[in-house]
DNA sequence: AGGTTTCTAGATCTAAAGATCTAGATATCA
DNA sequence: TGATATCTAGATCTTTAGATCTAGAAACCT
């Protein structure tokens, strides 16, 4: 039969939205696209990490605003499953951060309700193949989002010197210990020197961040980008 | 003149770029452009910061593989300077990292060398009208990028449960506190307890994170997202 | 009404942290 | 070679921090 001469071909997909009408709707219009084929939906999320577990599929669209759990917690989960399935976001509005939280936790595509039945299409031909689809109006309100969020961070550290850039190399290691919660003794087995040679660079280091205490300066480490130059943690 | 009479339509461009027949060629090609208008160049980006403050263009093509100071610390200091200029990064490479950093600090759109000139224009064009500008190859990769970047940040943060959930309403207090760097003193004053029930409660804290001093109770905070439930800081 | 949780707070003690001063050994730089 | 910076470390003392135990008051749940 046809169905199954095709059937690896066909991309599998899973709808999933709390309103039964909306969903059958969509259910049509995918399914008039000859190389697609819905094998399942559902009005809730619960239902749909269910779903996809048993079935697989290879994109999800899925409705984000729903009662209960929400629709970016289900994205989360599904994500964790690690089972490459893309999965489209759907929604009414255009919040920046609601499409900026959706592509942090690993959403393929955004699109709205209100768009255009040939870009859902579109979009789910380009997961497909790899890619992310944002349609351009809210690819600029990611962006906007994105610099925004930089803007306010880095704020706040460049009204004011950096003063880690006058900790000597010792201090820094010294320094680096404690952001890990190493107590005097720690510090020095971990550096072989002295209890009290550590004392003397600590408190060096306090006037230094003119601070007063270890977790004044431990704030001030973190806040001022000190893992950041050492670890790797993306600091976006 | 026509000149005159044109002014204040025309777009007013500096280019950046080390390699002066590269320069030359950029021109020609921009000038082309009826709306377009290249004010100044420079080879480097001292001078490209100085020709910013003097002329304040609409665009700057910066390349960002420089010699000397790169690039992107030119982006940032540019974007310091907040006068609107809108900033778009030239470069040879497609590397992600790059093109990540490069619209973090602000830049507004980033193309490669080896992109035809139509693009180019087109680029200049969309972000004079405030948009971002990232071929689809780029902007693939910079999702990418972005998405992998924040599933190796929570990647840490959900091998295990979060042992924030425990603390009652007044622990909270209490540690949000403690990463201010409060002293047991502090708390009890801002609190309107005494200090004896500061230390409870901080040691009360300490056995459900399963830490043994302050310093490492506030690490634990900050690595499981207490600040960002509390304050605002985007954590991306 | 009785159990549970939460917030409060005292007493007591030990351990760590921090302040301050002195000082020797190297290394670096002018 | 003499000044400067860095790393080292001792002595001494005060102040926080932290551990442990007890216990009352209020709120909440069943």
């Amino acid at each position: 039969m046809r169905r199954n001469i095709e059937f690896n071909k066909k991309v599998k997909i899973i709808l999933v939205d709390d309103n039964f009408d909306h969903l059958l709707g969509i259910r049509e219009l995918v399914n008039l696209e000859g190389n697609f084929e819905v094998i399942a939906t559902a009005t809730n999320a619960n239902i749909a990490i269910n779903l996809v577990k048993k079935y697989q599929p290879d994109v999800i669209l899925m409705d984000i605003n729903m009662p209960e759990k929400d629709g970016l917690t289900a994205i989360s989960e599904i994500e964790r499953l690690n089972l490459g399935t893309k999965i489209i976001a759907l929604t009414g509005y255009d919040d920046p951060d609601l499409i900026f939280r959706a592509m942090k936790i690993g959403a393929k595509g955004y699109i709205l309700k209100t768009m255009a039945s040939a870009q859902l299409i579109y979009a789910i031909e380009e997961v497909m193949q790899g890619k992310i689809y944002l349609p351009s109006g809210l690819s600029s309100r990611f962006f906007e989002y994105f610099q925004k969020s930089f803007k306010e961070e880095t704020a706040t550290n460049t009204n004011q010197e950096n003063l880690l850039q006058y900790l000597t190399q010792r201090e820094e290691e010294v320094l680096e210990l404690l952001t890990q919660g190493v107590t005097y003794k720690g510090v020095a087995q971990q550096l072989f020197i002295s209890e009290t040679t550590v004392k003397t660079h600590v408190n060096n280091i306090f006037q230094k961040l003119q601070v007063n205490d270890r977790t004044q300066a431990v704030l001030y480490a973190i806040n001022n980008g000190f893992l950041n130059r050492k670890k790797l943690k993306i600091a976006i």
